[in-house]
DNA sequence: ACGCCTCATGATAGCGCTATCATGATCGGA
DNA sequence: TCCGATCATGATAGCGCTATCATGAGGCGT
């Protein structure tokens, strides 16, 4: 019964649209209106054709159907890693917010030091996403010029800037930084530190704590950075060093310590246990993130808040409606921003 | 300057590979081989290519490669979730690994109760990918059918089977379990508890663990489970129950509690510590996965490593070996199992 | 009964790329 | 010097699907 190869190309073996259009009597364009469209088919038709889906075991061919309609159905996103459960839940929003709406997503991981940015770009693009969406802002020119040429919608997160690509879901991690200091001040502490991963929202972070320190009269504030991500361990380490340092400085001990993420004020946690310290009566810990495990720790950790979720779900929504509005001059076109703030979370540890 | 669009189909106003080979006076498939076969054309003729590309910003149609070549470049990764850890590096290690030889990955996250499995793979499989990676055993016999009909190389992982679809790389959990018993044993507890995730693979650990015990004449053990994802809140409020449970039962209080993740033994460290126990002194906790923050917890946390990059590293392998060896029928096919096994770390908290 | 509109379905023509086979140029050995 | 082998490049024909326009059947007001 194997139909003869009639040129070229050997058949592929698995079913296709015609094939099922054939066993129904209807024509392939009915089929795939069936599956895409069936408000425009009759009900009976839709009962036959999906029968005959059915018997066949037939699974669309997104790559056809992507090139023939030019929409992927597709939509990327970039994280620096995913390794913390800061950017996981912020994927896992994302991902169910789009798998609802049809939409599957392609993740592309550029590490750290955004090495790889312009090339996971590149190989991106060419599977053609109706969406992208950037964790933190792009910085290379070359790079944001072709996602502009790319003319595909674009949400950068977990960030804030004036001047988005096009749309953006983020918050101010300067403000954060400042409400932090705020915090520590309001609370009595006078002698902050801070221990931060080396990445670019930390660093905007430090910069808001820096400063807001500094307006109501603390300075000297030690900083030490650490790899990103930061890690239980590596907060361990630094409070250690912190510790060790800061008599010989002729400083003062910190009475207050923030931490660029939950997992590094996990690791001071440990350190201060494991010296026997008084916490927060000795030393003062603040993380941020607010991560699940933030409110359960002992003791359990002040911190910032940061809707990890609604980011994913917020930006998915930003998407969708670009998408599904036809083409990128739709109505909500040219960059909505959505600042979803953040909020000071006050616990035991401080 | 605009071509007047032939027929129908407007024209898409993207640069493709036709504009390229115009510009360079090569023909399109010139254009091609130098962009998949480069040791097909001269250098040459690849430079001049190469030019056109840089100057007309080309960016390649992966969707219309794909559908030509029938290969789509495109690895479907499913996973429960990747908001812990545990799956979140072995995701890591399989982009990293796939991204390399130019493939890259789709996200499915299937949910823990893995409801919508089933969906989720008929999307995957519209997609056309190359190699498909399951986090677990698939159960719904109508899934597995529609994988084997596929013809995709599968990988399974984090699991261990006589009988997966395809090929495997895991351990086993069940053997896994019956270790950490043993090592319980050997420091001389004698009354364990365990506290587990709901899900499947905790539950072959607590078999394994269980018959363990009764093989060392410790019985009666009592079980919390917890949803799934174990987190460190849970782990701390199960242990809050088993610890005023025990008392009540006429049960001696456990000195020893195996908890099938570290995110759970955390909590029960924080538990243990609120309550000013000794540890591992009134009792000892030992976790499973060794994530990073396991060895530098205070005190550091006994437990089961496992090699979570490796698991991804030589999935991603095991799919490249069959991927790139052409069609389904590769040198390599035909199921390789890859056990990784698993390390008992002794630390502080046993 | 007629023309006009609406609705369900179909025919046609690609989407942008690559597999396959064909062609012409170059080369070396006898 | 001639012939077949080797190599670089090209022409052709789809991959499986959908946008677009066309068609015919039915509905309805007058």
């Amino acid at each position: 019964m194997s139909r003869s190869t009639p040129s070229g190309r050997r058949a592929s073996g698995s079913v296709t649209l015609s094939d099922v259009a054939k066993l129904a009597g209807v024509s392939p364009i009915t089929v795939s209106r069936v599956l895409n469209r069936p408000e425009l088919v009759t009900a009976d038709t839709i009962g036959i054709v999906r029968d005959a889906i059915a018997r066949t075991g037939y699974v669309p061919n997104l790559l056809a159907g992507g090139l023939a309609s030019r929409r992927s159905r597709l939509v990327a996103a970039i994280f620096p890693t995913i390794a913390n459960s800061m950017f996981a839940e912020t994927m896992e929003a994302l991902a169910d917010r789009l798998g609802e709406a049809g939409y599957q997503v392609l993740l592309g991981l550029s590490g750290y030091p955004a090495a790889r940015e312009d090339d996971l770009l590149e190989a991106i693009l060419s599977r053609r996403p109706d969406g992208i969406l950037l964790t933190g802002i792009i910085h290379s020119p070359g790079t944001r010029q072709r996602l502009l040429a790319a003319k595909v919608p674009v949400v950068e997160i977990w960030d804030f800037t004036p001047t988005p690509i096009d749309m953006l879901v983020g918050f101010s991690h300067e403000k954060a930084g400042a409400a932090v200091a705020d915090h520590l001040h309001a609370k009595g502490y006078r002698r902050f530190a801070m221990i931060e991963a080396d990445d670019d929202r930390a660093a905007l972070r430090r910069r808001g704590f820096l400063s807001a320190s500094a307006r109501r009269g603390v300075t000297g504030v030690p900083v030490i950075t650490v790899p990103a991500p930061g890690l239980l361990r590596t907060g361990r380490e630094a409070m250690a060093r912190l510790l060790e340092r800061s008599p010989l400085d002729g400083f003062q001990r910190p009475d207050a310590v923030f931490c660029s993420s939950d997992a590094l004020a996990q690791g001071v946690l440990a350190e201060v246990q494991s010296r026997g310290m008084d916490l927060p009566g000795d030393i003062a810990v603040m993380g941020f993130g607010d991560l699940d495990f933030a409110a359960h720790t002992f003791p359990a950790l002040s911190t910032v808040r940061i809707d990890r979720r609604a980011i994913g779900t917020l930006a998915a929504d930003a998407l969708l409606a670009r998408m599904d509005g036809l083409s990128g001059a739709g109505p909500s076109a040219g960059g909505g921003v959505i600042d979803i703030g953040f909020e000071v979370i006050e616990r035991a540890s401080t």
